[in-house]
DNA sequence: TATGAATGAGAATTCATTCAT
DNA sequence: GATGAATGAATTCTCATTCAT
């Protein structure tokens, strides 16, 4: 607290930019780009409407701001799968694991995911950059986790190029929070969740006949 | 042509909601709620703001009249369901077919959940219409499904409540596109896909050791 | 009742225009000439808007036909003031009484009133027409009565110029009516009102020292 | 006028409410509520109509506004009655002149009770105040005058609920001045009218018959 | 005559942006 | 840097008026 209150008029300064885009993230999430009004994001952080434009030239750069400021959380992500190790399959269930971390139960990564669907057609180069970032890398990753699989014999033949298949249920999850929110029960228990997704990811609906 | 020319007053005038309604439709989809100005609408259409006026009390009005116009094509799809037989596999396949063409190759349904997804916040009630008409009979049919599925000894044991996993790959399908759209070829040619999903689902990823 | 039933609809044409202006006389004395809706006058009389603009050509044409519709009742107070006789007291009290018939207790009277102090800076010959008909004849008929008063001996000498002031507890009473209409219990008992009022205009308040 | 160059943006601020209520009360007194347009005040003032919406949330609150800024002259005149002394007719005529000069010569008084008179449907709450605070003060004291002049022996006994009477050709010269305004030389001379005034009130019309 | 769909000229209100202090 | 008064362009909604039927 004591920090807190050490906190040089200097000090306060160089947080600003930080404590707008943090209000320009609610703000935007709740009401979307054009209903977000400057000035409410400016009441939420404390300060008035002139103040934001001392840090962001117009509204659209605030928001494009925000949305850099806010995607960085994915790089540690691909990072640490990287240093995995074990079988396949071991591997695969982790990587899994990690995503549904990062894309359902991150708040912001959720959230960024609305505005890329709400707001693309306004900010194209939000959808390029989100492709470049996120999708890309992930699908990679699960296309190459697969092709060896594959080759290693422990997975069946199938086509790579599907692999989106593979993660569609992380995605689905969150889609289905985004919509409900807090307002229908939606939200799974990660285990059991978890364990119900790689039973059926791994071995299938159907018996096996011996 | 002459038709065209042929159409009295009373004629036009019928069929103007549906006009007004088929450009909210394209312009609500573009812009959002909130970005769409009642005279594009109109632009659209070919009449002045006040027409809209006359058969809309206000924009949101107008919102909520076009969700629901659109809203219809899925008592239809429920309906077929009812009516199939063979195998639970069989039905199941069938079903997920069913939900492809409407969820991911229907574009008004896809561009529906764009709207569910960015304007849920505006419109909560939007949101629960969605829910009961869309997503909990559809849950609903598959957990039948996988219920009778378990119960003929056709599938595996499983908790029928992550039933969600089942249909995911087709709504992670139409996210895609709604994110992409067609600026990415990221739609799949549908015969390829569902037949890798069916595999997958139906028998997992892993090789089965006899 | 058969007699209504048998209007044919030329009779109910015919009654078309005094229907349109009873009905713009309520609406315009409510709401005013510029919060008045041409539609809401319609409504009233159950036709559409268009009907209205048969009969007349502007919202302001029939504001101002509707004032001189109902500014013909004076005619017939200022015809009977001239025949009657008895003291020039007598014929004062008269008037004064027939005086507060129309302008205290007649509604219309009272509400044009209204129109003519809220809407006389846009109609300004409205103003002069409600002088010449209403209020010039009255004050010209008292000042007669308190000539002829004085110099028949039965009032003291004063002078006539400020005629306003015998009947200013007439208008002063509709003005207060005006006011607070229904909503305050203002309305006097006009007998007791009129008894009160003469006895102070012809007696005056101080006790008399013989 | 250096002195008019000399104004801080902070002075321009503090002055700039009661520059639009000012012009308010002259464009809602020149055309009433509705027909007032909110950019000729701003027009008045000489800013843009933004400005008064910085000041004022709406149309209506600017004109409650206005309306309670210029109701405040009348406190000072009940003040003053209560400190006049002499015999009851001289208090009685001392009041009645401050009336005059209050609701007759006072335009601001003047074009308040148009506007009671004309919006008082919109607003009735303007007429809840306006009876609480201007009619009802003044009927109690004149009341409360003639009560104590009946006891006193000086007035004839008389009923004092209709003491509206006694202040009647006041508000009536009101009226006639509201409608007929500059158009018509109706203004009398504030000495002759009083002399006339009081003589009828206090003597009555008849002659004494000693 | 009567209708009511359509118009278009406003009018209230909002809000991103600027700029003097 | 921070303020917040002021702007002005944009947007929703209204309504008198027209006119084909």
């Amino acid at each position: 607290m004591s920090a807190q209150k050490k906190l040089t008029r200097a000090e306060q300064k160089a947080l600003r930019p930080a404590q707008i885009l943090d209000a320009a993230f609610e703000e935007f999430v709740r009401n979307g780009f054009t209903a977000t009004r400057v000035e409410d994001i400016a009441d939420r952080v404390g300060v008035t409407k002139g103040t934001v434009y001392v840090y962001f030239e117009t509204k659209e750069q605030l928001f494009e701001a925000m949305i850099s400021h806010f995607s960085v959380a994915f790089h540690e992500l691909l990072d640490n799968t990287d240093r995995l190790d074990g079988s396949v399959t071991d591997r695969l269930k982790a990587i899994l694991g990690l995503l549904y971390d990062q894309i359902v139960e991150d708040r912001i990564t959720r959230e960024l995911l609305r505005l890329v669907i709400s707001e693309g057609h306004r900010f194209p180069d939000l959808i390029d950059r989100h492709h470049d970032q996120f999708i890309a890398p992930i699908i990679a990753k699960i296309e190459d986790l697969m092709r060896e699989g594959m080759s290693s014999g422990e997975f069946r033949q199938m086509p790579v190029e599907f692999s989106d298949i593979v993660v569609a249920p992380i995605l689905t999850t969150t889609i289905l929070r985004l919509i409900f929110d807090d307002r229908r029960a939606r939200t799974p228990n990660k285990d059991a969740f978890m364990r119900a997704y790689f039973d059926l990811l791994l071995n299938g609906l159907l018996v096996r006949r011996s």
